[in-house]
DNA sequence: CAGACCCATTGACGACTATCAATGCGTTGT
DNA sequence: ACAACGCATTGATAGTCGTCAATGGGTCTG
């Protein structure tokens, strides 16, 4: 054990300014991606077709999760506006699957997934 | 290029009924540690304590983000609820630090933010 | 004790979210 | 042409969220 960190002294009234570490439009960015995922039924979704050997469709996933069909609808059109899932319309089908070729730090977040 | 992958055929009527990848308590709580890390606010603080030599106090943020004390104090809540901040108190101030020795599907995750 | 300081909590407000039922749109099979 | 199907969109409702100003509770200093 003794994980026992010191503590640092402090002065009275003065704070230490610390950096962001990011840039705001970055951390933003990251934030939007992690709010698309912050959902258990989105996240899901995402585990599901990151797993997948073929696209899936919207009433794949109905069945499964319970809810209607609008709303899960809803949810994936969630996950394309914050870039993560691809959609391929063929004759009455739209085929999802996870967008192949996410920026490095994005695939490394969805591959943390567990 | 050509990643054009086949799609399948299907049978109208006939959906696919998907397994979930997590069983649902789990991906709520995953979901739960997302939600806390989807606000670019508290994105930072858990960088900025991932990346920090010493534990940290709410007036040092109140000047980075430009943001209330209380909303600070309010951010770091939601981040406590999550167990992904840990606090100690001493005299005036507390500090705080990213928990230590988080399971190890959320420390990968924490890890996985850039 | 009185004041200054750090932090948590409360109440209020506008903004956003998840969900459903209902509707509409394009495609396919008969 | 018509009906059935997969999906998107809309409208409505209940709930949650981010923020601030204000207040209150500990703790230190003088």
């Amino acid at each position: 054990m003794s994980a026992a960190r010191i503590l640092p002294d402090r002065e009275r009234g003065v704070c230490c300014a610390l950096e962001p570490e990011l840039p705001a439009e970055r951390a933003g960015e990251l934030a939007a991606v992690l709010r698309a995922l912050a959902d258990p039924t989105r996240l899901q979704i995402v585990l599901a077709l990151r797993e997948a050997t073929e696209p899936a469709c919207v009433c794949d996933f109905t069945a499964t999760f319970g809810l209607t069909q609008g709303t899960i609808s809803h949810h994936i059109g969630k996950l394309r506006d914050a870039g993560l899932v691809e959609a391929t319309r063929r004759g009455i089908w739209t085929y999802y699957r996870l967008t192949p070729h996410l920026p490095a730090h994005i695939r490394r977040l969805v591959d943390a997934l567990r």
